[in-house]
DNA sequence: CTTGCAGATTAGACTCATTCTAACTGTGTT
DNA sequence: AACACAGTTAGAATGAGTCTAATCTGCAAG
């Protein structure tokens, strides 16, 4: 099920790489193409598994250094929930984090500017966020069908 | 510096304890008095050497029995940060963490009800959350005392 | 063309927080 | 005293993630 990147895609991806000093590489591509094709926050592992569908000799190691790169340059965000393995996730939208007890799921749910600034406006004066996470966890109901 | 539990604080502890069966045993008040003592959000490893300067023959598993003993009676929350290691905090009432970059510690931020209840909004239908974390993650100007 | 080289990839060793296991302890009960 | 049982303990096991050292790749200089 993991079918190639969109022309558009190929440019975001060369575009971010590039501007950081990095370089499109197939691996590179592989894994995101992965990323793109199923937005269900997949771990490493879940990752590395799909890529190798599609790059067989791919490596757990090159698939960590791969994410590691994309992160470094805002191709996507990393999701930790306690301390579970670490997801990946190619929603850049401002959005926060629902995990579902239940399936172990994890839902994107947007998040709304003024949200947003309400949640900044409870810094006291001296903090200085670059970064605000927030999960959920909890229960969503059978039928729901929102994990992009 | 740790000074022993107050007679309030003892009986915090023994209800919350009791309450969902279990025991009150001198280990659970040492590693309680370590938490109550410095409100610096421990790993397990500081709670365990700030522990055995008062119970030396304490191990290690037991520190991470009684903590995890506290998280499942209500008594005191766990602190994720990316995949570093969990962190302590007594401070029940409803807050988010800030985590200074430079320096490492965590700070607790008051959450205003309103901003929860903004917060709690965003969830579509069916969504029931049970937990909400929230962190920011940034620098916080020298000067700033706010670890409590 | 071939040489050099810098960055990327690879397999496998390693780390380290956390969990598991099995033996032991202490206390309360018959 | 013998038992049961929760709690504690040391040490082994687990597993996500990181590190290392050896290739590999693609490109620029000669």
């Amino acid at each position: 099920m993991i079918r190639n990147l969109t022309e558009q895609d190929k440019e975001h991806l060369q575009e971010a790489l590039v501007k950081s000093g990095q370089k499109v590489t197939p691996q590179r591509e592989a894994v995101f193409t992965v990323l793109l094709a199923e937005r269900d926050h997949p771990t490493v592992d879940e990752v590395f598994h799909r890529a190798r569908e599609v790059m067989p000799g791919l490596s757990l190691a090159t698939v960590y250094n791969c994410l590691e790169t994309f992160v470094g340059c805002g191709l996507v965000r990393q999701v930790n929930h306690e301390r579970e393995s670490t997801r990946y996730c190619p929603n850049l939208a401002p959005h926060a984090h629902f995990r579902d007890k239940a399936t172990g799921r994890v839902h994107d749910i947007e998040l709304p500017p003024e949200v947003l600034k309400s949640l900044r406006s409870i810094l006291p004066p001296g903090f200085d966020s670059e970064v605000i996470e927030i999960s959920f966890h909890g229960r969503a109901q059978a039928g729901e069908q929102h994990s992009n």
